[in-house]
DNA sequence: CTGTAAATGAAAACGTTTTTCAACTGCGAG
DNA sequence: CTCGCAGTTGAAAAACGTTTTCATTTACAG
């Protein structure tokens, strides 16, 4: 069942946030489009609407949507990298821990068949892919953290 | 057989680039580290040997060694993302391509096999993922366009 | 040693995201 | 319907992370 601005409005009433006519801009922006959008494209496409529409709202609103499942996330390639030394020669996967930071590769990676299947389903010619596991490694599953104590990098 | 400081520095010379002891002295805090480190990471790392290093030389000397495979790429979880409408309700990933931005969505997804044997040999607990395929859609195969004319979002 | 193309650092420009805070308003209680 | 207030908003500034610019320095082939 496909989701409308109207259902959308519903559910965040449903949970108690209110349903201004910002919201209200934003909810039909991101449902018309079939694009997936940034925070700034979709800042630009309210504001023809809805001139007065701070950017911060924007943002506050993605933050709720995407906390309530309602908009999905695509990690469109941009900066928020971080780095290490290449291991494996071959083509290789990484875990994330996501208690200490710590990375660990994983080579046996076979998504031929998926991308197959997926290439069938969609039509699409794939010619990558990017796939991260985050977890908890051995270690920090013993250490059982009080909580939110990530000490990692970044 | 395990990448050394000497060895890229090695590839950087075979590869025309020149060693300096900037580079050196970041390909020392690359090695060095199990961790993955963010380029203000790096930068920080090094400074303690080499006051004087500045910030671009770290990014610069970053994007050299993933452009010739020699480090890894983490997508840290931080803040380049785009967004779309959440179109199947359950558990699914994507697909985007790379000529006009449309986004298509999978749901057969089944990495559960692959995460058991990951986690298995890497004792990490697993508890999430991300998988997103790269491509042309099928419209975008057709137009072959000319190079680098990506229109889509962002 | 020298000449030259490559590399560097300081500073500024940039684009994105977050914080702050005073003003406003959706909406439930009365 | 009105009132009151927690929730929401926008302007502005701060905080970030990354890139550009440009004058100066330097690695290294010849
Ligand atoms: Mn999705
Ligand atoms: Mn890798
Ligand atoms: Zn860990
Ligand atoms: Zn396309």
């Amino acid at each position: 069942m496909k989701l409308t601005a109207r259902k959308i409005g519903a559910v965040l009433k449903s949970r108690g946030y209110r349903l201004t006519p910002q919201r209200n801009a934003i909810l039909s922006a991101v449902t018309a489009s079939h694009d997936h959008l940034t925070p700034t494209a979709i800042h630009e496409k309210v504001r023809r609407e809805h001139k007065n529409i701070g950017l911060v709202t924007v943002y506050r609103t993605i933050e709720l949507l995407a906390e309530l499942g309602l908009i999905c996330e695509v990690h469109s390639g941009g900066n928020c990298h971080s780095y290490l030394l290449r291991r494996p020669d071959q083509h290789h996967h990484h875990l994330i821990c996501s208690g200490c930071g710590t990375v660990a590769d994983f080579t046996s990676c076979d998504l031929s068949d998926m991308e197959q299947k997926v290439s069938r389903q969609t039509g699409f010619d794939i010619n990558s892919h990017l796939l991260e596991f985050m977890g908890l490694c051995r270690s920090c599953q013993k250490d059982d953290r009080p909580e939110g104590s990530v000490s990692g990098a970044k």
